[in-house]
DNA sequence: AAACAGATGTTAGATTTTCTGACATGACTT
DNA sequence: AAGTCATGTCAGAAAATCTAACATCTGTTT
């Protein structure tokens, strides 16, 4: 009947985030903080989240699981989301930079990065 | 990315199917009240909407538009749900009755049912 | 016109959910 | 042993939702 959903859309309240991606409510909020996601405001303050939150939720549950750090995360979604962006210096990841995220991982002996970015714990869980 | 949402899965509170649907909550609870749609609940009670249950306030907002009344929604709701229950006598609309809720509609101008069934404002509107 | 019924508005009080902030803890590093 | 990171837990406040009751508006019936 329908579709794909416009997946930018805030629809969630935490209560389901905490379902669909098995975090905690002290995880997620944490995350934000670290700023790793950025859920939507109701006027009350309270978070709203889109689908697309959801996916990147269990994306860095997965880095996470992989060995990376909050902060390896960050810098490696710096670096991906800088192409379309329009302001924002091209910063791009030094190599010793790239070097510490590469060995940080390999301490925990976690599959390249290629296999992480294209991981399977997404929403298909939920959606078919 | 993703996909077709399972679309049975309780996701949604009330203040996200108000904004999808421009239904109140007033009406939304009506609507249930009247068992024209059965939201999940929460532990704590809160109701929680599909996006099965959204499609299906939409559907019956449009039926209401086009003049039908709740009891008109419900009974037609009853017999075309019908047909994969198990139990359930078979229950079918006597000619009186299809009668009665057919000239319901005259009354109010509207087009022939088989017009409104195939209405246009399903979450389409929300999905892309 | 008065009475009635159906659908929705509005309000109040209770309960649930979520929020922030603080402090605690377990696992690693150093 | 001390420090850091990620997470747990708790308390108090605020927001969102609930039910129930009564109000209102629009047609319908008598």
């Amino acid at each position: 009947m329908t579709n794909r959903v416009r997946r930018t859309m805030p629809i969630l309240p935490i209560s389901i985030v905490m379902q669909l991606t098995d975090l905690t409510a002290r995880q997620i909020r944490y995350y934000e903080e670290q700023k790793l996601i950025s859920p939507a405001r109701t006027e009350g303050n309270k978070r709203m989240f889109s689908l697309n939150d959801v996916d990147a939720l269990l994306e860095i549950k997965d880095y996470l699981e992989q060995g990376l750090n909050v902060a390896g995360i960050r810098k490696l979604y710096e670096t991906k989301e800088m192409p379309q962006n329009d302001q924002a210096e091209p910063k791009t990841l030094s190599d010793a930079e790239l070097r510490s995220l590469l060995r940080e991982e390999m301490k925990h002996q976690a599959r390249p990065f290629s296999q992480a970015s294209q991981r399977h714990g997404d929403l298909s869980r939920f959606f078919k």
